[in-house]
Formats: C-alpha cells, structure tokens, sequence
DNA sequence: GCTTGCATTTCTGCATTGTAGGAATGCAGC
DNA sequence: GCTGCATTCCTACAATGCAGAAATGCAAGC
C-alpha cells in the first residue's frame, strides 16, 4: 500500500469477506476460518488458510484491520480464535478501490461485453 | 496470476482504462502513454510511465493483452509507439474480477457507509 | 498420564505483482 | 553534431499473494 492507501486485490476481497461475516450480525463470527469460508462460497475465490492470515496481519500492520483474542477459557478445544473487524481506515481503503473503479467502468458496460 | 487467471489490482485497472481509450472510437490512441493519462485524470491514479509499461508487458505475456508497433514510417518524431489492445482473455478477466467483487459487495453498500 | 483428534493460528519461503527511475531510441530542427 | 522531445525499454527493489507444514491448546478415550 504505496502509502497513498492502494491496496491489493486479495487485500480488498478480505476486507469485504470481513465485513459481510460482520453485517451478519455475531462480531465473534469473524475470524481467519470464517473469513476463508466466505471467500469461498460467495466470491468462488478458493485461497489457503494461510493466505487469508498473511493478508490479515499484513493489514493489521497497515492498521486496515485490528483483531482481539477470544475469551480465555474457551469451552471449545483449539487455540484461542483472533476475531478481527475493519478499522476506519479499512473501510475507507474498499470504498476508495471501489470508486477508483467505477469511475473507470463508468459508460464501458456496452464496449466490453460484461455480463451484467 | 495463479493459473485460475486472478488478476492483480493494478492489472485491473490498466486493462479498464485501456478499455476506455479504445472506446473512445480511435484504436490508434491505445498506447503507454494515453493509458497512464486515462488513469490519472479518469480514476486519480498516478502511476509512473514504467509501472504502466511492465504491466503491460507482463499482461501481454500472459495473454491478457496484444501489442503492435506503429506505422514504420513515422511523420513524428520518437520512437514508434506500441499500439495495445485487449484480448478476449482481457475481456474475460475484468469480467471475472468485477463478478467476484459484485458478489462480496452485494447487500452490503448499507453495511458499509460507502457514499454511492 | 499418554495418545489421538480437532480447530485454529503461526511460521517460513517462494512466486507474482507493483513501482520508480533512468537509459536508450529515433526523429526534427537548428 | 547538438539539443529537444516523445516514447519505449531495462533494471532493481518493495509489496503482495500464496501454499504447506508446524505449532498450539484443549477434550476425550483409554
């Protein structure tokens, strides 16, 4: 994110998963396994595990993203999960990819032969 | 690209404003320097010449674009221009990335307190 | 109390993409 | 031949994308 706040293309699709386990509802629901299972059936777009957590901590680092640990006593096995959620700024970086590239779809839907 | 033919953001976004000069009616404008211009005054982005050019590069590589150098005996001056074109493949991926996205963001312009 | 199993995160390493800057090219005009 | 201009090409490095395997932490069975 060459500091003017670009972001990638898998960083972008994150951070909408994200958001969309979000607007679901449950806060806790959001986390790397959850975010992975998003991408996959809604998008079709099938990454590693280990993808999806370097992409988030990479966003973290960039402050797009910030995360907490699960509760300490967990009734469930397993490590403790990091629940993550969108920061300002993460919002702010997807609505910017987003009007990037409407301004230059803007008018093409008939040149390139888009499917709707 | 991974083989499942995912594009990079800045791929997306060369490949839509090339889209957009060619558009415009004369195939002719489709060069490095006309995309870079599109980009900037059309999306705000502001790539250096070079940036636009590997891309290029490695998208025709790829197959996602074509080149061809311009007419051999020039009026103007410079080196001869290379004209740029999207192939089907090009056509496609934009497709296929716009698709996915469209997926993530559907129901969620509320979610998100993105401005239209 | 050891072992197996499960859900999850973390680590490591490499491939691909993003990016800038400057060198090279080719012509015109002086 | 030198200067200027428009353009492409080259090089090198930074950032992102990506997978696989290792580690963690708990529970259950034995």
């Amino acid at each position: 994110m060459g500091k003017d706040g670009f972001i990638g293309s898998l960083e972008e699709l994150v951070l909408l998963a994200l958001a969309r386990v979000h607007a679901r509802g449950d806060d806790e629901a959001a986390y790397g396994m959850t975010v992975r299972r998003e991408l996959e059936e809604r998008a079709g777009r099938d990454v590693s595990i280990g993808a999806v957590y370097s992409t988030l901590d990479r966003m973290e680092a960039k402050g797009l993203v910030r995360s907490r640990l699960a509760d300490p006593d967990p009734a469930r096995g397993g490590r403790p999960r990091r629940y993550f959620s969108l920061t300002e700024e993460g919002v702010a970086a997807v609505g910017q990819a987003r009007s990037m590239r409407d301004r230059l779809w803007d008018g093409l839907e008939g040149a390139l032969d888009y499917p709707g």
